[in-house]
DNA sequence: CAGAAATTTCAGAAAATTCTGAAATCTACG
DNA sequence: CGTAGATTTCAGAATTTTCTGAAATTTCTG
């Protein structure tokens, strides 16, 4: 590996995090390559710049289409493979957010399903589904809570992040101004 | 491993997705168990339950102790140790949040910076550098806002998901609202 | 259609991880 | 103290994952 050094620090550093993030060593390090690439890398490029055999590059690019991470690049007049990363990071965080959804969450939630399906035998059982009941509670509102977000434009979603916690008091004031606005009186419970 | 079905298979998938969760296959059986169980286990009853040797438990346990995903218990007149779950699921999910942020977030922010106060020396360590900072302000945004937000009660916390994108249409309207309340002039641009 | 260029497949080697059994260590109590 | 019960450590076995090189396949071009 012959890559300046801070480039060749961001792509040890994502081969290392590679296995805690759910990718392996070669994986990760291609990632990071690509996305610090200004233009487009062919498979060969990743061999020379990574020192790693054609085949685990062919076998790792794989993995990263099937995490949509990659973008396939086809140049005028040349026959082989380009690949590239969405230039927009946070197309890049809603790529990873949905894909680790898929493989981290939706399979529990599924499993949670089934399960809370059948009949308890057991008060043993029916304390372990009461349990689970509360998980997929959980998950439940999580996963809700993202599908509604997700499609929120980015300008918003980055508003909404910089607002943190101060939204919390604005919703509890919202009923209060709202219902000024509307005239409407309040409750006690309000 | 002899046990309510619905507990098996509760059990088994923790296992199966251990390795996803960036935990391996005990560690995820022995966390599905205490979850389950309505009142704690110690090291020998594991062992029965999921057939697995005594120190493989052993181990287990202090990895899902570094987690902080479990609770020791001491029983009166009894010197074994006992382990639970917290109860509250909420809390679960804070604990996860923090240490999955600090496994899999915190060293790529610090290597980021550390990157990022190095002098390219060429223009493609430049533009490498361009792209690490904008990855490392995404993650500083949303870093900020889970340090924000963890800090709310969990019944603020619920009802921020509740809203979902809501929220966002309520900020947007919130400066118009508000500004009536406060008889300020609207300006074009608001 | 032949063949050159590029990519993929796959069996087995290499490496990393997980798990076990035996020994060592710790701890409470008589 | 001594010892019985409980837990931890650790070397090596078992398993799983990752990686390679060689062969097979696909795809473009003349």
């Amino acid at each position: 590996m012959n890559l300046p050094s801070t480039i060749q620090a961001f792509v040890l550093h994502f081969g290392e995090m590679g296995s805690r993030w759910g990718i392996n060593r070669t994986v990760g390090q291609i990632y990071a390559l690509l996305f610090l690439s200004p233009e487009p890398l062919c498979a060969d490029q990743m061999v020379e710049a990574l020192d790693i055999s054609r085949s685990n590059v062919s076998i790792s690019l794989r993995e990263l289409q099937a995490w949509n991470l990659v973008l396939l690049k086809h140049l005028p007049d040349d026959r082989r493979d380009f690949f590239t990363t969405p230039g927009d990071v946070w197309q890049i965080l809603r790529t990873l957010a949905e894909e680790r959804k898929k493989r981290e969450v939706d399979p529990t939630l599924s499993v949670l399903r089934a399960i809370l399906m059948e009949e308890p035998q057991t008060p043993q059982e029916r304390h372990a589904q009461a349990r689970m009941a509360e998980m997929h509670g959980l998950i439940k509102q999580l996963t809700t809570w993202y599908d509604d977000v997700k499609g929120l434009e980015t300008a918003r979603l980055a508003m909404l992040l910089s607002m943190g916690r101060k939204i919390s008091r604005l919703v509890e004031g919202a009923d209060k101004v709202v219902s000024l606005g509307r005239s409407r009186p309040r409750r006690e419970t309000d």
